[in-house]
DNA sequence: TCGCGGGCTACTGTATACAGGAATAATGCC
DNA sequence: GGCATTATTCCTGTATACAGTAGCCCGCGA
């Protein structure tokens, strides 16, 4: 692999995981200290990140960890989730075929049927969950927008899976879980029957679930902990 | 100037103005080679430019100028106007004062009333137009959303003037100005009013404006020579 | 004590050298 | 003559040297 990507993934998962606090300068020089990599590799990674977001260019050179106000995490789960309406209704306008994706909720219903979910259960149903966005996307077969829905899911905590962990400890979390699967059944049924509006309707509420999981896991400390990227999200000093 | 940022405005204006034909491979030795500056700088241009989606990177190395179809050109524009209505609903629901932008809009009705719209008009009408679709951004007060709808807009013909031009050597072009106009109108009357979801519908049909324009353009090769980037979008090779 | 100036340091922007790898062209063998 | 193999060439990834600059600290003087 190369030094580039490395360097991004390393820099991501240290942003990530809080290790490097926001706020926090990075010049480039720190970085190449950290990291035991050559200046050009670390360049490329951070206008990468600044590109995600996660890190912005200060005014006389080098970048900065961003912090992110609730408010602004809350407008990029609303900005994922009418992305993502759009995508449906694009899907749904095309009559695209969702027998695959169907086959796909029938695993995830498996997982929610289990007396208990345990880790191994979040763990397969946050896979499952993404693979479903994913294969939204695809049926929407539209490289612009499938572009543009990525950009927006850079922030870890606007992705489709963001806050699911932060249910985990959660008594609520099975009917989160359930309201979420028949959401999923119910844009698949929009979309196969051409109901656009209403599958990007269905989207939209969709992802305020993820809006809802926040606004628990701002008031639980051990909640929000479970958030990767959590670190990055402004505690209101009260 | 930095020679990045020169190398990234030389190279799109080289890509925008067809110069460099989509589908044509661009290695770093080559761009060096035209632009006279090191690998590095271009090195950065370029990775600026795929971001943008102006060029792609091949699957071993280099990149090439994008072409785009007619149906990615639609989508593009169909995600903006979903963005940008996305950005009046926020301005909707938070009551942002509208009368800066209001009088901005007086500007454009006095150049809309002149008996004849010639260049100079158009060329101030782009200009008041954009600074109106800014100004909608900024009411919105959400970076995230901002940044996202810049990305969008990055696509020259997905911009809220790209098509504008085309209608320039057009009999219908006043008709256009003045729908268009009417619902700049509306759409601020809808903030002012806290009426979101007429604010979100408005500015989704008012970027479906661009895509009439874009109909026509395809059909009159002469309309088409006007439009920034056209150069870009595959001719139906029928 | 406070203001000012000079030098210093830290850092980014840029160019360039070097190495490894992929594609292509050339050559030899069957 | 065709195919395989090798050599060459092109090109990217990476490291690093160099230059220019902004900010800072320290010392000097009023």
């Amino acid at each position: 692999m190369s030094q580039t990507v490395t360097a991004l993934l390393r820099l991501r998962e240290l942003i990530l995981s809080g290790e490097l606090p926001a706020g926090q300068r990075l010049s480039e020089l720190s970085v190449v200290e950290r990291l035991k990599v050559s200046r050009t590799p670390v360049r490329a990674a951070l206008s990468k990140l600044e590109e995600e977001g996660l890190v912005e260019a200060l005014p006389f050179g080098g970048y900065a960890v961003r912090a992110f106000t609730a408010s602004e995490v809350d407008e990029a789960i609303e900005l994922r989730g009418v992305l993502e309406g759009l995508v449906a209704r694009l899907a749904a306008e095309k009559g695209a075929d969702t027998t695959a994706l169907s086959r796909l909720l029938d695993e995830i219903d498996a997982i929610i049927a289990a007396p208990v979910v345990g880790p191994d259960g979040f763990a397969r149903y946050v896979e499952l969950n993404e693979a479903f966005h994913a294969g939204l996307v695809a049926l929407a077969e539209s490289p612009p927008v499938a572009h543009q829905l990525a950009r927006a899911m850079a922030l870890p905590f606007a992705s489709p899976s963001g806050f699911v962990m932060a249910q985990a400890l959660r008594p609520e979390a099975r009917t989160i879980f359930v309201v979420a699967q028949d959401q999923h059944r119910s844009v698949l049924d929009a979309i196969a029957r051409r109901e656009g509006g209403r599958a990007e309707a269905i989207m939209r509420e969709h992802a305020r679930l993820a809006r809802r999981n926040l606004d628990l896991a701002l008031q639980d400390q051990d909640a929000l902990r479970q958030v990767r990227g959590a670190a990055l999200i402004e505690r209101r000093t009260a």
